[in-house]
RNA sequence: GGGGCAUUAGCUCAGUCGGCUAGAGCAUUCCUCUGAUAAGGGAAAGGUCUCUGGUUCAAGUCCAGAAUGCCCCA
């Protein structure tokens, strides 16, 4: 017996029940061990941040990894499951801060750099905790950590990270210090998740930085970059170029720099940035563009022709030059009062007060502003650029927080978020003013915090990227890529497969394009940079390893040793330079996020330690991530890391997918209230109807993601799912049925030699299986998760709405009623749903545990103990009957069709009729006439008739092909239409049906019309109702007949006995007695259908009379008549 | 600033080579089927195909311009 099948099922709690299974069993643990040493599918996981609980939209990209890895395991592969977290970086810097209440790096440098660090560290294991126990409630089978003993460690590095423990790790127990245990995470000896913070990868970024330093990619850059003041430190060209920008209004001025040598004219300059303005060293022109002098009230100004739209009030013009002819003109500064303005500095000997002047820069334009830049080179990149060119000073007004250094007298001390309006009112008062707007522009801000970005002058480090060259990369010779890093990235892409295609092309957009890698952040948590660079002569040592470290340090090893290679331990480490002997401290600086997620194809690969085993796991075969964003992070850090590596793929195939919205296609938003947190959502929707969700959506298309899809989800696929297999356990426990010697947990699927004869319905079902089984099998080895959903739910369709719904009597029988076809179809349901079963694993793994373990486990203790152990299934060609499916196609086609005419007509279904007709060609008549019988039961008539012709049922319309006619007869088209219009119909559709062709007069000639150039159309005729598709044509006879009425009353009354015996809560098989009083034709209809209705009802006598005492009894109106049944056991 | 993509029913989106009356799913309304049913089936209603020009016998589709939104790169 199986276990019953509850009608109304609670998802969310057997998933739970699944879970403890899992757990209980050690599900997972036994699917890795039956594959171990066979064939392998490597996979390496981006590393999701550890800094707080997971989203929904993580568990999108989460359902591709897992159903990836059940896929390739069921098909016998040995699998790594590892999963990764991101820990070190700004972000989660920016999070432990907030719980501090710290406002600046001074807050942190206050509270002390090891602590911090160590808080840090705990919050990774504390989210790192959280995110597995979500990604486990997701059904997300990986080699996770246990969560407690994540917690437990966060927990021993709160009391001391410097006391001893032993941890139990799969190697045996593993001894140390609390730090040094947590920076063992990941590793062989412990296992689990990898951990981006772990001593491991560290140190693997250091062997990467050492190989570029070799090779002289790494330099310290001096240069204007991006800089949150509030996080203290520049922000790279990757982190900022999407999410870094947003539409802000700011005050912007219009002001004037007065000429020196030109009496009373001034330049009109514009500016959105008005604290750059006291380091304006020079005004730049478009050389080209003409310029103009113009009267403006009290002022004469020279701005660009095109720009006059700034001015206010009335003006004329003076003069005129062409850019070029400004160039070398000098003017007085608006700040030059400042004392960094008097600094003398730059080759051409002078201070920024002195040297302001025009230069000549293609860049300017005049849609904005006036057409004479200011240049400011300490606070904008381009004007840095400019700076160099021009040998200009440059004047860098802010220190790390964005405060005005010495040299700014009032402004000195002052914060760059405090100083516009001041700075307004300092040009008033000079007189410099001309006027104020606001202005909304595209405005970088912090990624991390928002806080806007302003410009600073900067040391960073930087790998250098290569020269771009300038011609495609077909054309870059071998030669020109050996010290190009940029072009050896992109011959590393061509090994690649993107999935959508799109990705690759951009991925290369990405590599032509790329400025080089910033890699230093001023922080405190992350990669300590291996830099060691001399205060004395400036060389520096970039440091491979922790020996190489070890045997270079003269100072500090001992402060050192012990700790995780992070601030403010390393920093103790002194080394000497080689240059010039002195004593050489590390580079305060932290590594950029992206060098520590994309060292992961070798770090997590033990490629330190023990090379074969790399070997034999690398190139990964997927990666799988969204794509807004990684191809300037993770893909381009992974591929650039294993390019500096190995100049190899870090992976074969990337498979890509979009961004998650709410269903109001808005980003989901905390303050927006429509925000759906993934603990709600998998204990509110579940999570199977999540994954299906996710997987049965194109990902290339962003998602709108909450609760309404996932009950139009569930509608659609997992309920009529459950309602099969709900049928057939109800069934087979009903009639005592078993499986017998089917093997439906071995592949093949079935094996037809041991069944009873199968009818039609069930070799279309199977071959529909089999044909299900190929497609799915394709999609996935493809990739094609969204591909592989499309059959399944074509299949759940077929198998709930037309093979169960036409096979349901067969299972009705009684014992001993045709039990051979009954065990047919029994056999087949079951076949199928156990299949089911498995190619649904890797989508949704719980509802087919708990279906496995009923259908398959409780009759059958040897069968393999989770359906996720079972191998995935393999298509037997011998079951597929191209033919017999294109039959029942035409015939559900045809059925549709039917049912459609009658709806038109009005006439239920429950009332027969006499006939169906069906216009079709031979070929299709042939196949329908072998389903004749499916098709008059389904349409309930009681024959399916055939015409060549449709004249029977319909008159005619003729309408002629614009697409061929109007290509042959051009602009006398539309009159051929209006005379074929005016035509008596019938009569051309009698010639063209019979292949003649019409000739038709208009007033400029005559136009021979053939058959192939008309489309004839069809209207029903009176009596009978029709529907058309594709050349189909189906009709229904309406006319009704006194016994064909009768026998409708008939089906009416049973089917109100039925719903009479639900509601009395009588099980399926209760026999009853009917007693009934109605009105004459209803008697009839008892009386010649009495047989019908007492084997439908399971009434085993049909009694006319009052109701009985204690009979269940309720009333009705059919067809104007009283009726009155009752029912009894 | 440069480049790309998009704009079709209330919502989310298809729409092939230019061709008849522009489709699907959801939502709405109505009908229907039902002893697996939180289901299933059918139908109706719903359209300025963003706008303006152009090419053409014929434009959602091709061309040009504009508007709006998004993406990528400066």
């Amino acid at each position: 017996m199986f276990k019953d099948v509850p009608a109304k099922v609670d998802f969310v709690a057997q998933e739970h029940e699944v879970l403890k299974f899992w757990q209980e069993t050690n599900a997972w643990q036994k699917r890795r061990d039956l594959n171990r040493g066979k064939q392998r599918w490597s996979f390496i996981d981006g590393p999701i941040t550890a800094n707080n609980p997971m989203g929904v939209h993580h568990a999108w990209g989460r359902t591709y990894k897992d159903l990836f890895h059940r896929y390739w395991a069921m098909k016998g592969y040995d699998i790594r499951y590892q999963n990764g977290f991101d820990c070190q970086g700004l972000w989660i810097e920016v999070e432990v801060e907030k719980e501090l209440g710290f406002k600046s790096k001074r807050d942190i440098e206050k509270y002390g750099i090891g602590p911090f660090v160590n808080l840090c560290k705990r919050r990774v294991l504390k989210y790192a905790a959280v995110q597995t126990e979500q990604s486990i409630r997701l059904g997300f089978w990986m080699d996770w950590n246990d969560p407690e003993q994540l917690r437990w460690l966060e927990s021993k590095m709160a009391e001391d990270p410097q006391q001893t423990i032993t941890v139990e790790g799969p190697l045996g127990p593993v001894t140390g210090t609390v730090e040094q245990i947590v920076g063992l995470l990941g590793l062989p000896e412990l296992g689990g998740s990898y951990f981006t913070f772990s001593d491991e990868n560290n140190y693997c970024i250091w062997a990467a930085l050492k190989k570029c330093h070799e090779r002289g990619w790494i330099y310290k850059g001096h240069d204007v970059m991006p800089w949150c003041a509030r996080c203290g430190t520049g922000i790279s060209q990757h982190e900022i170029v999407t999410e870094g920008y947003q539409e802000l209004t700011h005050p912007s001025i219009f002001l004037r720099f007065p000429l020196r040598n030109r009496e009373g004219e001034s330049l009109l300059v514009w500016t959105t940035t008005p604290w750059t303005l006291t380091s304006n060293v020079a005004a730049a022109v478009h050389p080209e563009l003409p310029y103009v002098l113009v009267q403006n009230g009290e002022h004469k100004f020279w701005l660009s022709k095109g720009a006059m739209y700034a001015l206010r009030g009335d003006y004329s013009i003076l003069d005129e030059k062409s850019g070029v002819e400004l160039e070398g003109w000098t003017y007085d500064g608006p700040f030059d009062d400042l004392p960094a303005q008097q600094v003398v500095q730059g080759s051409l000997g002078l201070s920024s007060a002195q040297a302001h002047r025009v230069i000549l820069w293609d860049e300017v334009g005049e849609t904005e502003g006036t057409g004479i830049v200011h240049i400011a080179p300490g606070c904008g990149a381009e004007d840095f650029q400019l700076s160099k060119k021009y040998n200009l000073p440059v004047i860098a007004p802010l220190d790390e927080f964005g405060v005005y250094q010495d040299g700014f007298a009032w402004l000195t001390g002052m914060s760059v978020n405090d100083v516009t309006q001041p700075i307004f009112d300092d040009l008033a008062r000079k007189g410099l003013a001309y006027r104020v707007e606001d202005y909304t522009h595209r405005y970088p801000v912090c990624w991390r915090c928002g806080e806007e970005l302003i410009f600073r002058l900067v040391d960073e480090w930087f790998i250098h990227m290569g020269e771009k060259l300038d011609k495609p990369y077909e054309e870059v010779t071998p030669e020109e890529k050996e010290h190009n890093l940029r072009y050896q990235i992109m011959e590393v892409v061509q090994e690649t497969r993107w999935i959508p295609d799109f990705g690759f092309e951009r991925e290369m957009d990405w590599l032509r394009n790329m400025h080089d890698w910033m890699i230093s952040k001023k922080r405190y948590w992350g990669l300590a940079l291996p830099i060691w660079e001399c205060a004395e002569c400036g060389h520096f040592a970039v440091i491979g390893s922790e020996h190489e470290l070890k045997e270079r340090a003269v100072e500090g090893w001992e402060v050192f040793a012990g700790h995780t290679p992070h601030r403010p331990w390393i920093d103790a480490v002194k080394i000497r330079c080689e240059r010039c002997g002195a004593l050489v401290s590390r580079v305060a600086d932290v590594g950029n996020p992206w060098l520590d997620a994309g060292i992961v194809a070798f770090s997590t690969m033990q490629y330190r330690r023990n090379r074969e085993y790399w070997a034999k796991w690398f190139p990964a075969d997927l990666i799988t991530e969204s794509f807004p964003g990684q191809f300037r992070n993770w893909f381009y850090s992974l591929l650039a890391m294993s390019t500096i590596m190995e100049r190899k793929a870090p992976f074969r195939t990337v498979q890509t997918y979009a961004t998650l919205f709410a269903e109001d296609g808005r980003p989901m938003h905390k303050s927006w209230g429509n925000a759906i947190w993934f603990d709600d959502a998998a204990e509110n929707m579940g999570v199977d109807v999540m994954r299906w969700m996710y997987c049965a959506h194109r990902p290339e298309s962003n998602l709108l993601f909450g609760y309404h899809g996932a009950d139009e989800t569930r509608r659609r696929f997992i309920l009529p799912l459950w309602n099969v297999y709900s049928f057939f356990v109800t069934y087979a426990n009903l009639d005592g049925w078993k499986p017998g010697t089917t093997q439906p947990s071995s592949p093949p699927a079935f094996q037809p030699s041991h069944l009873p004869p199968l009818q039609l319905l069930d070799r279309w079902i199977l071959s529909r299986l089999q044909t299900v089984i190929r497609q799915v099998t394709e999609r996935l080895d493809d990739y094609d998760v969204y591909g592989a959903t499309m059959p399944l739910e074509a299949f759940v369709d077929d198998l709930s709405d037309w093979y169960v719904r036409r096979s349901r009597r067969r299972f009705w029988r009684g014992a001993g009623e045709d039990d051979a076809d009954k065990e047919a179809a029994y056999s087949t349901l079951y076949t199928c749903l156990t299949t089911l079963c498995r190619l649904l694993a890797p989508f949704t793994p719980f509802i087919v545990e708990t279906m496995y373990q009923n259908l398959v486990r409780s009759v059958d203790a040897t069968a393999p103990e989770s359906v996720h152990h079972q191998d995935w299934p393999v298509p037997d060609e011998s079951l597929v009957d191209e033919e017999l499916m294109a039959d029942m196609a035409l015939a559900i086609k045809v059925t549709g069709l039917g049912r459609s005419a009658r709806s038109t007509s009005g006439v239920k279904l429950r009332q027969p009729l006499s006939r169906a007709v069906v216009v079709v060609s031979d070929a299709d008549r042939v196949r329908l006439e072998r389903l004749a019988d499916v098709v008059v039961d389904e349409l309930n008539v009681k024959e399916l008739a055939f015409a060549a012709d449709a004249g029977e049922l319909v008159s005619y319309e003729v309408g002629p092909l614009p697409s061929v006619l109007g290509k042959k007869h051009g602009p006398r088209f539309p009159k051929l239409r209006a005379a074929v219009a005016g035509m008596d119909a019938a009569v051309l559709a009698r010639r063209f049906k019979a292949g003649l062709s019409v000739e038709v007069e208009l007033d400029d000639g005559t136009i021979t019309l053939l058959p192939e150039e008309v489309e004839v159309r069809v209207v029903p005729r009176e009596g009978y109702a029709i529907a058309e598709e594709g050349g189909l044509l189906v009709g229904v006879d309406t006319r009704l007949t006194p016994e064909l009425a009768q026998e409708g009353l008939a089906r009416d009354v049973v089917r109100r006995i039925q719903t009479m015996r639900k509601d009395a809560g009588f099980d399926i098989a209760d026999r009853i007695t009917t007693t009934y009083q109605a009105g004459p034709k209803l008697v009839a209809a008892f009386k010649s259908f009495g047989d019908y209705i007492a084997s439908e009802t399971l009434s085993t006598r049909l009694v006319a009379g009052p109701p009985p005492e204690g009979a269940y009894t309720q009333s009705f109106t059919i067809d104007g008549e009283e009726l009155t049944v009752s029912i009894k056991k």
